[in-house]
DNA sequence: GCCAACGTTGGC
DNA sequence: GCCAACGTTGGC
């Protein structure tokens, strides 16, 4: 799951311990957020950062549920199509497992063996949520406790 | 249903 | 700040 660190990081996720995810409005991200289950993991990633990269793991603290700010005029994630019988977007909410002790930027996700089908590290990879595999999970992991 | 125009994302 | 790579919108 992506995001910028000007709007959540990795430190906002500590410091909280958990957070909603709201405001996704593509269909595809939208369906992998649909199909996450509670306490499935998930690689934290710092987009337009310096460097990008993943930061963390979180997990699924609770699957997912309709987002209210779909429905709230005048909020900026207000979506006039979405109505409470047909909500359209979801949100799912998100708990700190572990910061990494350092980032595992997108650089060392290219060059890692094992990556290379790892969807961010596809050009123009640009859904803010994508899939991963348990294996590259595994890899990057290790790479970011080191 | 096609596709041009437009908006957004995000690496660089 | 540039721009490629999309996704979305809306006229036709």
């Amino acid at each position: 799951m992506k995001c910028e660190p000007a709007a959540y990081t990795i430190d906002d996720l500590k410091r909280d311990k958990t957070t909603s995810w709201e405001g996704v409005r593509n269909y595809q991200a939208r369906n992998f957020m649909r199909d996450m289950q509670l306490g499935d993991e998930v690689l934290f990633y710092a987009s337009n950062a310096d460097p990008s990269g993943v930061t963390g793991i979180a997990e699924i603290s609770r699957a997912a549920y309709p987002d209210p700010f779909a429905l709230k005029k005048g909020h900026k994630y207000f979506d006039e199509k979405a109505t409470k019988d047909d909500p359209i977007w979801v949100s799912v909410e998100l708990r700190l497992v572990e910061k990494f002790d350092e980032i595992v930027s997108l650089e060392t996700l290219k060059n890692t063996k094992g990556l290379e089908e790892m969807v961010v590290t596809k050009k123009g990879s640009r859904l803010s949520i994508q899939p991963v595999t348990a294996r590259e999970f595994e890899i990057v992991a290790k790479l970011g406790r080191r």
